[in-house]
DNA sequence: AATTCGGGGTA
DNA sequence: TACCCAGAATT
């Protein structure tokens, strides 16, 4: 082993932060874990960790739960199609395979998650390369914009012999997520400076991606009937949840239509998402269907804002009850 | 190889 | 505002 090996194991051992799946064994709850934190900061995380693990606290209870439950469950979190994965590897598998090669078959596991698994559950030599370990190597060795596939055959011949190559997983990863930081990396304290070819010039290591987040203008159109507002299954976005119809501008005569309601604007609702801006016009009308509680339904965030914004409509005909906020 | 999928923190 | 986060699936 390395110097620098040494170096990083020495510091790791000193300053891993106490995160709850530290030292699990479960593999299906470090599995969580794993699937939890897939672009997800890790405080982010954790309030969802711990109640979908009280929730679902073995594979069996998640196999005999309902997709909409797991939703529910997962509401806030995001990427919700990560929840649909781990609901149908439930049903695919009565216990989680134990190999890299195995687990890369489970829907919801790719490369990164599948290693992951593999090397902190079961101690596979396998390497995990996240966004993390991406930066700390791409500065390590001073690589402006390494392949996915080199980056992973790299990672995988620094694996130090006898090292539990969970712990070593985690040591880069920890390093990049406490000390090589994306901006203001503070090199002062890291325990591997001096052997960092991209010390200095951390800006380039690796290049910056750049990407553009156009704006989408959509209309959410609140209907409220007899008992509470008209709810849909979402499509494409936010796919298994539920909300009011959203469409573009140009299709709201054709809806209106469709319902048999003219609708005014109750106001402007704007959402970020990762590569778009949603810029949303709440329009609300009162209509002869029935309509529910959408309180009871797993909503993402964006459709608690429209709500919200139509609360004035909602209170008005003192149907629909309000939540917390 | 490029897009799409949430939500939130940070400079 | 722009970028990024313990990425995966689809096109």
């Amino acid at each position: 082993m390395e110097a620098w090996q040494k170096a990083l194991l020495a510091w790791y051992r000193e300053n891993a932060r106490p995160l709850p799946w530290r030292g699990e064994k479960d593999p299906y709850w470090i599995l969580v874990s794993e699937v939890l934190l897939q672009q997800t900061r890790v405080e982010q995380a954790i309030p969802y960790y711990r109640r979908f693990l009280e929730r679902f606290p073995a594979l069996e209870a998640l196999r005999a739960a309902s997709l909409e439950e797991v939703l529910r469950v997962w509401q806030g979190a995001g990427y919700y199609r990560r929840a649909e994965h781990l609901h149908r590897l439930s049903q695919q598998v009565v216990a989680l395979p134990s190999s890299y090669r195995e687990l890369l078959r489970l829907p919801g596991l790719g490369p990164y998650t599948a290693a992951a698994v593999a090397s902190i559950a079961f101690g596979e030599r396998v390497a995990a390369v996240d966004g993390n370990v991406r930066r700390v190597l791409s500065r390590l060795f001073a690589r402006e914009s390494p392949k996915e596939k080199e980056l992973f055959a790299l990672a995988q011949g620094l694996l130090p012999e006898g090292v539990d190559p969970g712990v070593w997983n985690q040591a880069l990863m920890e390093l990049g997520a406490v000390v090589c930081l994306p901006k203001n990396p503070r090199c002062p304290e890291c325990p591997l400076a001096a052997f960092c070819r991209g010390k200095g010039d951390w800006g380039r290591y690796p290049l910056p991606r750049k990407r553009r987040a156009p704006e989408e203008r959509l209309v959410a159109l609140v209907l409220l009937g007899r008992k509470g507002v008209h709810l849909e299954r979402l499509q494409g976005r936010f796919q298994g949840l539920y909300g009011v119809p959203l469409f573009p501008p140009e299709e709201l005569p054709r809806r209106e239509a469709v319902f048999g309601v003219r609708s005014s604007s109750l106001g402007e609702v704007r959402h970020a998402l990762t590569h778009r801006r949603l810029l949303v016009e709440v329009r609300g009308a009162l209509w002869l269907g029935e309509g529910e509680d959408p309180w009871k339904r797993p909503l993402p965030k964006l459709m608690e804002k429209v709500l919200r914004k139509a609360l004035p409509l909602l209170a008005h005909a003192g149907v629909v009850p309000l939540p917390d906020a």
